[in-house]
RNA sequence: GCCCGGGUGGCGAAAUCGGCAGACGCAGGGGACUUAAAAUCCCCUUUCCGCAAGGAAGUGCGGGUUCAAGUCCCGCCCCGGGCACCA
């Protein structure tokens, strides 16, 4: 027996370099083993690893070891997002090169993640952010471009003249630049390039089927909210004293006869028309202002009115600023008495309030004493020749009525809106196309891709788009008559390179195309994706829009990337997100440092269940580090004494600490298996652990070494470079990847004695120690001879008995 | 406002199917070892009453179903996240 202290600074360090050497993580190319496919979302490379970093990577490396282990071969990769908005405002503030800077993270982050030997699959690293990678980003926008799915139009964006540059939504503060406090944001017209994810809504929406029970259902129903399909009706308002008309959408039509006013979107083409563009242009950039949280009501009469043509009744036409020019016509008709936003409207502005729908079981209520609108469905009470009809039958009747006469039809709408993918931004992935005075907008040809950024480009952060202002890039001759043509200067979203980044971990090497079907339909779809809950809109549209789009070029045959998804939670410290730029870190490094990147890992999973929130507190650490310590020194001070492992008790301590290992064994596979609730995966492994010291000095040697291997076998996903040494402390042949996860044996795992609570009418009395198959006869009997039991028993006859077996007994007494 | 989560000791949490509330760990207390300290090992630790045996209360609040409710049902409150005038 030797005792060696427990230091992890010189073990895990050993175990890396070997890792290295063996390449241990190189994904297996063995066809006879079931394939896993494990990916965690696409970090991008803010430089700095946090314990928000770790937490999700041990997750899924704590998978994909396991299921290593249980022999599937398992595809773990790793990869990088390019990010460009925060590397451009760093070139900016540095004077650097945004390409130099996103390298410089991206490198810092993968040595910090090496030193935590995830498993990852290095030979398959991707970086969206290089020439190979945006070269495929291109040949797809050309392929949807042939297809009609990526298109160009003008679409207005938040312009700040003291910048003369575009802002995202999230840099207008209070209707004013970000940077220049007293400056409006203004609204500019530019042509832009669109993703017509919008083609594809409907499979979208009825795909999340497939997805259900894989997917969690928050995920889904976000998904269907903001897919947000809704049934209704499109109606023609003719304006009064011509022949032009404006179509509205309403889910209402059966209200129509309370409408009193038309409303329009402050971008309405009619608003320009009438010449009321400038007294709009103020509302256009409040909507799109995040930090104007609950916007009042506002608008004006433009002057004109339009003709209701179900009743043929003269109603005054109104601006809103409620009223979204990005959903529906853009228009509505207001029907105060019936929808609360119209009420709250109408009523500030003193329109009439016209009810026209009676609940089924009361009255018409009166304008007057309305302090909300009846937004319920009822009956149609003045509603010309449909007066009589329930709500539904009424709008089906007038909805075929409009659609009979022609100013009018069912519809339905969509929340879901194309993709914006333009970005006046130099650091992305250049958009491939070139506009020519005589051909007008044409494609790259593919033999030309990749289109390359220009380098050394000085970033100013102001003017249009930093593309344009380089002649050598924007000049070019135009690929159909040869003539001079100017190239697009936009850049691609970095959604783009997430969108299917997946898929090229498949074939990583590939200059052929994207990838190759074979490669991708080998591992595809994904069997586990992990990640932040943030995503859950976003880039989980995106990326399933891109598949489903890819199944229509005809590359992969499959609806949806992913099969199942699991949302890690965020880990929070003193009360919000840990995040840089709130500098409320905790570096990885330092821990790793003082405690080993095992217990850094083992903890982060150790705190709390991985699907909800953790509230870091730095405190527990010690405990995990004590844990760890404490089972080296267990298993190295039996590390040498040489007796071959018997799983056949020979003693009571045998039996015991056998039943304890099975039972640990069963527990951790099932959290694998279910819920990944690795807290309590962990909290099995230390009483498993507290029991073998508890019973260390009656075991017979070969249970006793069973029991270490078990033990050190189960701790490998937590804690990978612990059980490697102990392994080989223990005389075995590692890499302890390869030797396979400890089998269940219900035999030994088995209670042979049972505690049972004993209750009296529902309050607990006592306990007794049971054999496992005793009959309620025998568990009454043995209740009723226990002193507390009989206490309460005293005087009293039982009435009724209810056993559970096995679980609990409990005696109604009257 | 709508849609998701969540609310359990001093703290992080556990209780997987309605069946012993608080596993495991942290912090705290006590003991052993030590000249001493650290480390380690062992014990105690929901609250209140009690010397103890034991008893009472207890999972955000108020009701209900049940032999039995943290868990199911109805009505609220609070915290976190997402969406937000979606016609």
């Amino acid at each position: 027996m030797s005792e060696r202290a427990y230091r992890p600074q010189e073990i895990e360090p050993k175990w890396q370099k070997k890792w290295e050497e063996q390449q241990l993580y190189r994904t297996s190319t063995d066809a006879s083993k079931p394939k896993y496919y494990v990916l965690e979302m696409l970090p991008y490379p803010s430089g700095t690893l946090h314990m928000g970093h770790v937490r999700n990577y041990s997750i899924g490396d704590a998978l994909a070891r396991y299921k290593r282990m249980q022999g599937f071969r398992v595809l773990h990769p790793m990869g990088w997002d390019s990010f460009g908005l925060p590397a451009e405002n760093a070139a900016i503030k540095n004077k650097r090169d945004p390409g130099e800077w996103t390298r410089a993270n991206i490198a810092n982050m993968k040595r910090q993640l090496r030193s935590f030997s995830f498993s990852y699959d290095w030979e398959r690293e991707i970086s969206s952010c290089e020439p190979e990678y945006y070269r495929w980003n291109q040949w797809f926008f050309l392929q949807m471009w042939k297809k009609g799915l990526a298109y160009r139009k003008q679409s207005l964006v938040n312009w700040c003249p003291e910048c003369a540059t575009v802002l995202a939504n999230e840099q207008v503060v209070n209707g004013c630049c970000w940077r220049h406090e007293q400056t409006p944001v203004e609204q500019k017209e530019l042509e832009q390039w669109f993703f017509k994810t919008t083609a594809y809504v409907e499979d979208l929406l009825c795909d999340l089927d497939e997805l259900e029970g894989g997917w969690p259902d928050r995920v889904i129903s976000m998904q269907r909210n903001w897919i947000g399909r809704s049934e209704g009706t499109e109606v023609d308002f003719t304006l009064e004293g011509s022949d032009e008309m404006v179509r509205v959408f309403t889910t209402r039509v059966d209200t129509i006869f309370g409408a009193t006013c038309v409303i329009l979107a402050p971008q309405h083409p009619w608003v320009a028309e009438f010449g009321m563009a400038e007294k709009a242009a103020p509302m256009i950039a409040a909507q799109k202002d995040k930090a104007a949280d609950d916007l009042e009501k506002d608008g004006f009469f433009t002057g004109k009115y339009a003709l209701n043509p179900y009743s043929g009744e003269k109603v005054p036409i109104w601006v809103g600023n409620f009223v979204l020019w990005g959903y529906g016509t853009g228009a509505i008709m207001a029907v105060p008495a019936h929808d609360q936003r119209d009420f709250e409207f109408c009523r500030k502005f003193g329109i009439p309030v016209v009810p026209v729908i009676q609940p089924a079981d009361g009255e018409l209520p009166k304008a007057e004493d309305m302090i909300e609108a009846y937004a319920e469905y009822g009956i149609a009470a003045v509603c010309g020749q449909w007066s009589g009809l329930p709500s539904a039958e009424a709008k089906a009747q007038m909805t075929a009525f409009a659609e009979e006469k022609g100013f009018g039809e069912g519809a339905i709408t969509y929340r879901l809106r194309d993709w914006g993918v333009s970005r006046q931004r130099y650091w992305g992935t250049p958009i491939p196309m070139i506009h020519c005075p005589k051909c007008g907008t044409v494609p790259v040809p593919e033999k030309d891709l990749p289109v390359r950024l220009p380098e050394n480009v000085e970033l100013t952060g102001v003017g249009e788009s930093p593309l344009k202002t380089v002649p050598e890039f924007v000049n070019v001759a135009c690929p159909e008559c040869g003539g001079p043509a100017e190239r697009e200067a936009d850049t691609m979203d970095t959604f783009v390179d997430s969108s299917w980044y997946f898929y090229r971990y498949c074939d990583p090497k590939n200059d052929q195309a994207p990838f190759s079907t074979e490669n991708a339909a080998a591992w595809f779809p994904i069997d586990q994706y992990i990640g932040g809950v943030e995503h859950a809109v976003l880039h989980l549209i995106y990326c399933r829009f891109w598949t489903k789009m890819m199944r229509d070029l005809g590359l992969i045959t499959w609806n949806e990337p992913a099969s199942r998804l699991f949302t890690q939670g965020m880990v929070i410290k003193d009360g919000a997100k840990m995040s840089k730029s709130l500098g409320n870190v905790v570096s990885p490094e330092e821990m790793v440092g003082q405690y080993g990147s095992d217990t850094a890992r083992a903890f982060s999973l150790f705190a709390a269940p991985p699907d909800r929130d953790l509230d870091w507190q730095d405190s527990g650490v010690e405990g995990m580090s004590r844990f760890l310590a404490r089972v080296y020194r267990l298993v190295t001070r039996h590390a040498d004494d040489q007796a071959a492992p018997s799983a056949s008790p020979a003693n009571d301590a045998d039996k015991a600490a056998l039943r304890k290992l099975h039972q640990t064994i069963e527990r951790v596979t099932a959290d694998f298996d279910s819920r990944w609730h690795f807290n309590t995966s962990l909290a099995g492994i230390m009483e498993l652990t507290n029991e073998l010291y508890a019973l260390e000095e009656k075991l017979s040697p070969g249970v006793l070494a069973e029991c270490l291997r078990r033990l050190t076998l189960l701790l490998e996903p937590f804690a990978p470079h612990l059980s490697e040494e102990l392994w080989e402390a223990l005389g075995e042949q590692g890499p302890v990847l390869d030797v396979a996860w400890p089998a269940y044996d219900a035999e030994l795992a088995k209670d042979d004695s049972v505690e049972i609570p004993v209750q009296i009418n529902g309050k607990m009395r006592g306990k007794v120690t049971m054999a496992v198959d005793a009959s309620q006869e025998e568990v009454v009997a043995a209740a009723k001879a226990d002193e507390n039991v009989a206490r309460h028993l005293e005087g009293k006859t039982v009435r009724k008995t209810i056993y559970v077996p096995g679980r609990m007994l409990n005696l109604i007494v009257g």
